[in-house]
DNA sequence: GGAAGGCGTA
């Protein structure tokens, strides 16, 4: 025996106990063992003094040798339960049994508590009030519906059907096994309800994705039957709030702890924690993080999660230090879990070894979820074989796995790999779809993923929140309206929950689709809205080119409260240079330094070139660009290179050539500018140095391409292209066009051209513009009255922005085109940019 | 002796 060993059995040594000392000494004593060797003395000495046949005592011991989970400490409880059933005192005993189906749920064995209530009913041990929710209980916490159902029935036949213990129990039961409707129906027939029943069943919602459900039960209860809530309730609605992700819903509802005069627990703590940074409030979750004072290993990880998720790595570190120095909780699995996560978010591998090492060393292996996050930890890193060693090491690969599997992959750019693996595994799941979907969007491939969004449907699979978030944003690249329109049916149809970024997300699809009225109806309706929401908002009243509107949209947020972020001033600053408000975007950006405390970052700079430049202010966006605190990128110089062109001054352009020549920037668009100053102004030599140049370094210019959504199908046109079936048909159209809109009065504007070829060349170079070719499609493959809506790639060039024009006033029809930074639309010979963009 | 609660991978 080891010396610790005695150190906490010496109250029991020093003092001998009594069989009829009270139970809760015996329960205190067997909680203080800290292994199976304290436990069996324990035992030995309770049997000795004939205290052992008390159940309650047997319950503890299994729970207590269950809790420490090794395997002889296990079988060491089986054969204490074995001796004692079939001991005379064992048998025929009800509260006997609902003890051992206690202590076995208590261990968190629910199986087995399960096949001790199918041991009573083998040795006809009458069940009694007490064992039907301990045994319901047990199944619902085990996601056993058919055994909690058939239980349900024999609590009927002895005559507990109104019982309101069992009647919890089984909203309890049919919420945890997915059956929020069925758990309602219980609760509506019941003939009497109590505080548990209301808590069943607004946890059972909090749960189930229907939050806002939780929430409105919770209003019924407290509002219309002035039911007070306890800590439990109070813990499962705010934990609806933190899914809902509200801040003045959740403060309500937070008034109730203060109302019903609740002490707030650290379960409570840990539920506020989690609500407050899952709603976007660090500050008020870091601070009552910081003043519990019995922190425990729960809130730990909970603040350390929350931390991770929103990339705060170094706080997140902190918090690991602070857990892994004296006196913090021992690092759990779940802990473990945020660890790697954090080494993924950093792509810091040498940090995730030393997780993995960690795990290894302290057995935690076991649980999948680790080895999955270890799985999707190397993916992130790079080291896909490694990856791929650790899944095929796994014994108990499970669907996550393999969708970890494919979610790396994906990341790593392998789609091959992904489809492969996703056509491979045993069976999928909503996530392997999301997971695929997702990944599609990422790697650019819209039409894609919509494909297998359809594909999806066909094998009647529902899709969820996080479906639609990815197929939302695949659309509103693709620009296509009414896959959009089917889109938004489809969510309204399945009432998938629209929470907030499943709003803004839709809200950015109808404006990239060019159907900023619908993004706005979606933006007034929502209850709340996040920085993320108003800078969607905001970007789409840039796209329509409404810039008063956007910059009156971000005075009502600030009005609102909302925190801005860097991002919504990239959002406003944007649509301030596509609205030409120079004054207010300057005030913007000024109050963005000396109000806000934000720093302006290169991107914002790029905003105030573009913005000084395409209102011709080039001298002064010059200046900007030299004063800047860091060195200009490819985006700045392309903004004033673009600005140059526009406003056709060669001086400011070839000045801003030159020093760009010296920074050799790597990307394209910068270099086809340049190279189109040059040939703007005839210096074809110059062109061919910057065309060689880029040959050399191996940069391949972005071809430009549109594409045009007809029936919910989306066709792409590069520039010549001649491979659509239809391109008789559409040669015939262009012909056509070119004709009619010439007698409109359109001239080609030959400038358009970067190639040094005559110019009978450089007009039949131009009439193969992408954007020409996709707007003769959209007039033969769509009836009159019908807009015809293409997407480009690139800038619309001012030939095709021209032609457009006339095409709209000729043909009779509108034509909406959204380019690279904002939507064009065409009607009777005009566009909505007034020519400025 | 009975029912309800917090953190967790893709």
């Amino acid at each position: 025996m080891t010396a610790t060993v005695n150190l906490s059995l010496s109250p029991l040594l020093s003092t001998p106990q009594q069989p009829q000392s009270n139970r809760s000494t015996t329960t205190d004593l067997i909680k203080s063992c800290k292994n199976l060797n304290e436990i069996k003395q324990l035992h030995a000495r309770f049997t000795k003094q004939g205290f052992n046949q008390d159940p309650g005592f047997l319950g503890k011991l299994i729970a207590k040798c269950s809790e420490i989970g090794s395997y002889d400490s296990l079988k060491y409880a089986q054969t204490a339960f074995d001796n004692f059933c079939y001991s005379e005192e064992g048998l025929n005993n009800t509260y006997k049994f609902n003890s051992l189906i206690k202590g076995y749920s208590l261990a968190g064995l629910f199986s087995d508590a399960v096949l001790i209530y199918a041991r009573m009913v083998l040795e006809n041990v009458e069940p009694d009030g007490y064992t039907f929710p301990l045994v319901l209980s047990a199944c619902a916490k085990d996601g056993r519906f058919f055994e909690g159902s058939e239980i349900q029935g024999l609590a009927l036949k002895w005559g507990f059907g109104d019982d309101v213990y069992v009647l919890n129990s089984l909203i309890h039961l049919y919420s945890e096994c997915g059956e929020v409707d069925k758990a309602r129906k219980v609760f509506d027939k019941m003939p009497d309800r109590n505080l548990v029943s209301w808590t069943c069943l607004i946890c059972g919602y909090a749960r189930r994705e229907k939050a806002e459900e939780a929430v409105r039960l919770f209003f019924e209860m407290v509002e219309e039957e002035g039911i007070m809530p306890n800590s439990v309730t109070m813990v499962c609605v705010i934990s609806a709030c933190g899914k809902l992700g509200g801040l003045g819903l959740a403060e309500r509802v937070c008034g109730y702890i203060g109302k019903a005069g609740l002490k707030v627990n650290t379960v409570m703590v840990n539920a506020l924690v989690d609500m407050y940074m899952k709603c976007g409030s660090v500050v008020k979750a870091k601070r009552l993080f910081e003043e519990c004072v019995d922190r425990n290993l729960v809130l730990y990880n909970t603040i350390l999660s929350n931390y991770v998720r929103h990339g705060m790595v170094t706080e997140a570190l902190d918090v690991l230090g602070e857990m892994l120095s004296c006196g913090g909780p021992r690092p759990d699995r779940v802990t473990l879990l945020s660890a790697i996560s954090a080494s993924t978010e950093m792509a810091d591998v040498f940090l995730g070894k030393q997780c993995h090492a960690y795990i290894l060393r302290n057995g935690l292996e076991n649980w999948d979820s680790i080895g999955n996050a270890i799985i999707d930890m190397y993916m992130k890193c790079g080291c896909q074989e490694w990856a791929c060693r650790v899944f095929h090491r796994m014994s108990n690969k499970t669907v996550v796995s393999w969708n970890s599997l494919i979610a790396g992959f994906l990341r790593n750019g392998d789609v091959e790999a992904a489809c492969r693996t996703f056509n491979e595994m045993p069976e999928n799941d909503i996530v392997s779809w999301n997971t695929i979907i997702g990944g599609l969007v990422q790697q650019s491939m819209f039409e894609d993923a919509i494909h297998l969004f359809r594909v999806m449907q066909n094998e009647g699979i529902k899709a969820d929140r996080v479906t639609m978030v990815s197929v939302a944003s695949a659309c509103g690249y693709l620009g296509a309206n009414d896959i959009a329109k089917w889109i938004y049916n489809y969510i309204e149809k399945y009432e998938i929950h629209l929470d907030m970024q499943l709003s803004t997300a839709l809200i950015d699809m109808f404006a990239r689709c060019g159907d900023p009225p619908s993004a706005m109806k979606l933006f007034n309706k929502m209850k709340e809205r996040d920085v993320s929401a108003w800078t969607a908002a905001i970007g789409a009243m840039a796209m329509e080119g409404n810039g008063k509107r956007a910059v009156e949209l971000f005075y009502e947020m600030l009005r609102e409260g909302v925190e801005p972020d860097k991002v919504v001033f990239v959002a406003v600053l944007t649509a301030c240079s596509h609205g030409g408000l120079v004054g207010e975007g300057m005030e913007i950006f000024r109050t963005m330094k000396e109000i806000r405390g934000i720093s302006p970052q290169i991107v914002h700079y790029g905003c105030i070139v573009d913005m000084l430049g395409r209102a011709g202010l080039l001298k002064e966006a010059i200046d900007i660009i030299k004063n800047m605190p860091m060195k200009p990128n490819d985006a700045v110089w392309g903004a004033f290179l673009a600005a140059c062109k526009m406003h056709k001054n060669d001086g400011m352009a070839t000045y801003a050539a030159d020093m760009i020549s010296e920074s050799s920037p790597d990307k394209a668009g910068i270099h086809v500018l340049l190279s189109n100053i040059y040939a703007s102004g005839g210096k074809w030599t110059d062109v061919a140095k910057v065309r060689m140049s880029m040959k050399e370094r191996g940069i391949k210019k972005n071809p430009g391409s549109s594409s045009i959504e007809v029936n919910g199908t989306v066709h792409e046109f590069t520039s010549g292209d001649e491979s659509h079936p239809e391109q008789t048909s559409i040669c015939l159209m262009l012909e056509e066009m070119k004709c009619r809109v010439r007698e409109a009065g359109h001239v080609p504007d030959l400038t358009n051209v970067m190639i040094d070829v005559d110019e009978q060349e450089k007009e039949f170079l131009l009439y193969r513009h992408s954007e020409k070719i996709a707007m003769a499609f959209g007039l033969i493959s769509t009836s009159q009255g019908h807009p015809i809506r293409i997407v480009k790639n690139l800038r619309m060039c001012s030939d095709c922005h021209s032609f457009a024009k006339l095409v709209s006033k000729v043909y009779e029809r509108h034509i909406i085109v959204r380019d690279n930074n904002r939507f064009h639309f065409f009607q009777r010979g005009l566009c909505s940019c007034g020519d400025y963009w």
